[in-house]
DNA sequence: ACAAAAGTGTTTCCAATACACCCATGA
DNA sequence: TCATGGGTGTATTGGAAACACTTTTGT
């Protein structure tokens, strides 16, 4: 039972039940009566979010895992340091919003990314309610250039020494430095982390900086050569030692089949959670 | 700077420049000078999206590892599976929005539920742009309960017979079955699939189903009995053979002094990336 | 008694650890 | 030639895997 009627300029049409506007539709096409019928039913009526990305930024300066943070120079919270972090725009995935505010960050694109979590309080920005998907990245420190918008302050962090961040970053960034050593247990991640030539000791440094332990270099070394993964190269670095250690790259070709002996370099690995 | 005029009934204020509006405000303490600052800067303009939460629910029959899914009842996609999903309220966490859901199919609460992935290819719903926070749960099936909203059937899969998804529900399931495994080398996740009674040769074939492999049974009973996690009963399930098989609990209290050991459990650890 | 699954005992072997030692080189 | 860090050799050991064997009990 349909009603079709005019008011002024426009069509008014009313269906008794569901199902009538359903018939009524189905000539339309299916594709037509799917659209509609979704927009008035499950989708009608349904409250529409910010959603924003915010970066997590380690890089290793050689000694240390470091966090790159940014100072706010505007209100609210001017002066107070923060992830890097913006909305996701409607034609970009989340994961292209993270690589787009990284890049204006960092200038660097081909950054190892990867999506942490979800943080969702509806309470977790004061001003309005927003969801941050956030990212953690993995950058080589050197090759970071500081041709940076002058609209913010970036600046590298001992993790031990990070100052008070904004909202729930904090939390963001004891996330992702668990998600760190979980996911370096399991795959050679913290290759991302480093130049192209690096040598043994310099990355027993990052991997004991990571997991916060030490390891007996000797065993480090063998362990990590024969995984197979590293090629070795004929200079050494001097700088150092007198000795000076040999540098390696990373062979990406054996690096898939051998990266799971990453495995066993790390320190009680049930512990990690 | 700032001139102030009337049009009709609205007043209108005219500030010359930002910083004359910030002193302006501060005069009405500093929160809603925040606010207002915000909304006014940053905020404004930013395009505002639907946020979906999607459920996998594993669950255990003693014998497989099984997906719930439901088939719909309504177009579109009408008597296609997917997963149980719905929207984030205004007022609540993703978390729990999951924690509702699944509780509205299920009618269980207390579930294990762990965020996976955020999906958001602007174009994954074809009716409106929706980011989908998914997770996944793990439930006692034999908890579950059949009083089930008639809007949809639920039903249990084995994954090896699953059903084609909505959207990109199959390669949530995919993520969420590699996740299973990558969480469950390092914690004691499986044991939310049993019932609070279980013998361990049940426990071997969830563990066997999980990791697609199988195990000595006498090398899988004293690994698992050595964590000291299990508290032996002193009744035997006799369903199974003519000896019968103790029962067992979990023995939550050394549950996080021991999970540790889990890890142990499981084959070729590095393969699980 | 026998079948069938649960669970134990025992051997083997590999790989993680510890640590002593050798190596290469600049000062 | 000696100090310094890089890297190797090697004994020890804990525990994972393999598998034969024993236990329990319904039929």
């Amino acid at each position: 039972m349909i009603l079709q009627t005019k008011v002024g300029k426009k069509f008014i049409i009313v269906f008794n039940t569901i199902n009538f506007l359903r018939n009524w539709f189905s000539g339309a096409g299916p594709l037509l009566l799917n659209r509609f019928w979704l927009v008035m039913t499950r989708y009608k009526n349904q409250k529409h979010f910010l959603v924003a990305v915010d970066c997590i930024v380690f890089g290793f300066d050689g000694q240390n895992l470091k966090i790159l943070l940014i100072k706010r120079g505007f209100e609210p919270q001017k002066g107070k340091w923060s992830l890097m972090g913006g909305f996701v725009q409607p034609e970009e995935s989340a994961d292209e919003a993270a690589s787009r505010i990284l890049k204006g960050l960092t200038g660097l694109e081909g950054v190892y990314l990867e999506q942490l979590h979800v943080f969702s309080k509806p309470e977790r920005d004061p001003i309005e309610r927003t969801f941050s998907i956030s990212y953690f990245a993995l950058i080589d420190i050197l090759r970071y250039q500081t041709q940076l918008n002058d609209e913010y302050h970036a600046e590298w962090f001992l993790l031990s020494e990070m100052p008070d961040l904004i909202f729930d970053h904090a939390e963001m960034v004891s996330m992702a430095r668990k998600k760190l050593r979980y996911r370096a247990a399991m795959h050679p991640l913290l290759f991302e982390l480093l130049p192209e030539r690096f040598t043994i000791p310099l990355l027993q440094n990052l991997f004991e900086d990571v997991f916060e332990t030490t390891f007996d270099k000797g065993n480090f070394s063998r362990k990590i050569t024969s995984t197979g993964m590293l090629l070795k190269q004929k200079e050494k670095d001097k700088a150092g030692s007198k000795k000076g250690a040999f540098y390696f790259k990373l062979d990406k070709r054996h690096y898939r089949k051998n990266f799971h002996k990453v495995h066993s370099l790390v320190p009680n690995p049930g512990e990690l959670i």
